[in-house]
DNA sequence: CAAAATAATTGGAACGTTCCAATTTTGTCA
DNA sequence: TGACAAAATTGGAACGTTCCAATTATTTTG
């Protein structure tokens, strides 16, 4: 149907001018009159030109592709496909466009997107690690300039910027909320406890108890899959305890609507016989029933953040390696029965 | 640190063989002796070579560029997260990598990440078209020979392919289904207006209530943003009839969702007091409490396939445009209030 | 063992762009 | 108007690969 594509010279043919003055237009330089600028302007519409960016990459000093990668480690995650649209949105107002790949948890696949990606010749990667990843594997990425961001997880002694938000302090909060409202027996449900964020949010479970002077059941502490059926698990058996908790702490938003799941599965009135707190307040938290009292951590933010501070680098030219601990906040809603705190703050009026 | 990337005319140099030889083992030629192969493979491990896609593919032929776009209306929707998913698996086991791209339902972002990515030379691209895309935007990528394949959404007259799911039959099983449980008053709740997806399932809705002898109430279709909360308002909505439903079909999971939340804020219970059956199935479908009814998709099966599709015409070089519809079936759970079936039918063993 | 056939290797042109240095055009001023 | 500066334009080399035709090395065969 369709000749050959239509090139840089084809243009320059047809509006009487040099392949450089065309050039020069593509880049917006100041250098050339306006009413050449107009006509090469309107050629370019005319002949339908698509500009060659991988041409043009290949003679630029390498990396200003345009391109940024991201690979997440559960893109059905929820959390992860907000973090993806956070990242898509400041990255395609830079003019970027970005490579997007799911590992499933799969170091093997993950070594094989980021190869994939390098030769694309991408010019930054944001990554949620999977499970098991090793510094080793971004050596190569970092040893050839590519600035990378770490988001979610860390990588140990990796020098990579990372962006995670604050596990520590966040679990601690839920706890020590808990305790306010009177619980003693918390239970702390899901997750895997092999990766970094699970010890991280388990020790300032930990911390809580002791601060707020209780006991510490490690029969309270139940692991599985960070997912809604791994919560359905875990309350499950956390229900079998012969002393059973009165409320929880989940690993994250979907192991507490999975704990949620299970309760009514007992007959139990989640937020009012049981409390649950989840982590990471996903889009449905507020809409569920009940509302899920949880920690934000404004995924669709930290897509942004993560991206900003990429782009930050990348134009650096030098990548000086930063870690960000994201602050992050306990959203009270109805699932931990603190309602009765609104219904009485109101009753003050 | 690293000096200028190393490249083909390195890894030829220290191997004692030729430029040309190394491209040849690149490509896996049968032409190459097998020691040599093997030294030039050494090397190539030794310098830490990467491969630079950007110059082969301005050599090759247009197009072989090992990229696909994939662009989606609302990532933030888990449908079309899984949808990605599911074009992720079947694109990076063939070796390519996919650009990904929100468009938030916006027209104008999706004209420029099209063009974005044909900047960057995509070889293909699976595109669930924003709401108002015009066949004309599919225009110069159809021109120039690029294969598309529309998901979900069709663009009428443009000459691509497509890959929807079967609507129609799928809202018409919905119906009869409630009708068969002795429902009178099915209520069509969530979904704009003004798309095509909603009208083909509204006409589904309609063709069933006529097929199954019972009057259509107009009030009993209420639109709204195809989301939990324009769940939670359109069941606001039904249940201020004079006269209420007793069940309700949904746009989709999201609104079904949004329904059952309403429905516990009137301190109705899904499954018992009111009947929802959802449209999609989504992951989360079958794990929450109560089960959805719904008409199932396999968001990641269609992914899978669209991808396929893709890859087909890819390799074919000619893409004739195949509308696919994909068939779509009924799973019966919870919310239908149906599981009393299930216990009658095992009553009878 | 020479000739022919086959296997393996190779140099150079080409892909579409950018950049540099050089050139041409236009404008300014005494 | 001539000299000079400033503005605008330009040709060609380079980026890292593939492909083609041509060359060289190795086997086979009569």
């Amino acid at each position: 149907m369709t000749k050959d594509r239509v090139t840089v010279i084809d243009i320059a043919r047809a509006a009487g001018v040099s392949k450089s003055t065309v050039s020069l237009v593509l880049q917006a330089s100041p250098l050339v009159n306006e009413v050449t600028r107009a006509k090469v302007n309107a050629v370019i519409r005319d002949l339908g030109y698509v500009y060659n960016r991988g041409a043009a990459n290949l003679r630029q000093s390498n990396s200003k592709s345009k391109i940024i990668g991201i690979v997440v480690n559960d893109l059905t995650n929820s959390f992860f496909a907000e973090l993806a649209v956070g990242v898509d949105m400041v990255v395609q107002s830079a003019g970027y466009v970005q490579f997007l790949a799911n590992t499933a948890e799969s170091v093997d696949r993950q070594r094989e997107v980021i190869a994939s990606m390098r030769e694309h010749g991408i010019s930054g990667l944001i990554l949620s690690p999977a499970r098991g990843t090793d510094a080793n594997d971004l050596k190569p990425l970092v040893a050839s300039g590519i600035p990378v961001v770490n988001v979610v997880r860390q990588v140990a002694g990796a020098k990579v910027s990372s962006l995670v938000s604050d596990n520590h302090a966040g679990m601690r909060d839920a706890v020590r909320h808990l305790a306010g409202l009177g619980h003693h027996r918390i239970a702390f449900l899901g997750g895997f406890p092999d990766t970094a964020v699970f010890n991280e949010r388990l020790q300032g479970y930990r911390d809580a108890l002791s601060d707020m002077d209780l006991a510490l059941h490690d029969e309270l502490v139940v692991s599985s899959a960070p997912s809604r059926a791994g919560g359905v698990a875990a309350i499950e058996r956390a229900l079998m305890l012969r002393e059973r908790p009165t409320a929880a702490v989940c690993f994250n938003d979907a192991v507490a609507f999975g704990v949620c799941d299970g309760l009514r599965a007992h007959r139990l009135d989640p937020g009012e016989d049981f409390a649950v707190i989840g982590f990471d307040d996903v889009i449905e938290a507020q809409t569920a029933v009940p509302a899920l009292t949880t920690i934000s951590v404004d995924p669709q933010g930290m897509g942004r953040r993560a991206a900003q501070l990429l782009l930050k680098q990348i134009n650096a030219g030098r990548a000086d390696a930063e870690a960000i601990v994201s602050s992050v906040r306990l959203v009270v809603r109805q699932s931990c029965g603190a309602a009765i705190d609104k219904r009485e703050r109101l009753s003050l009026l």
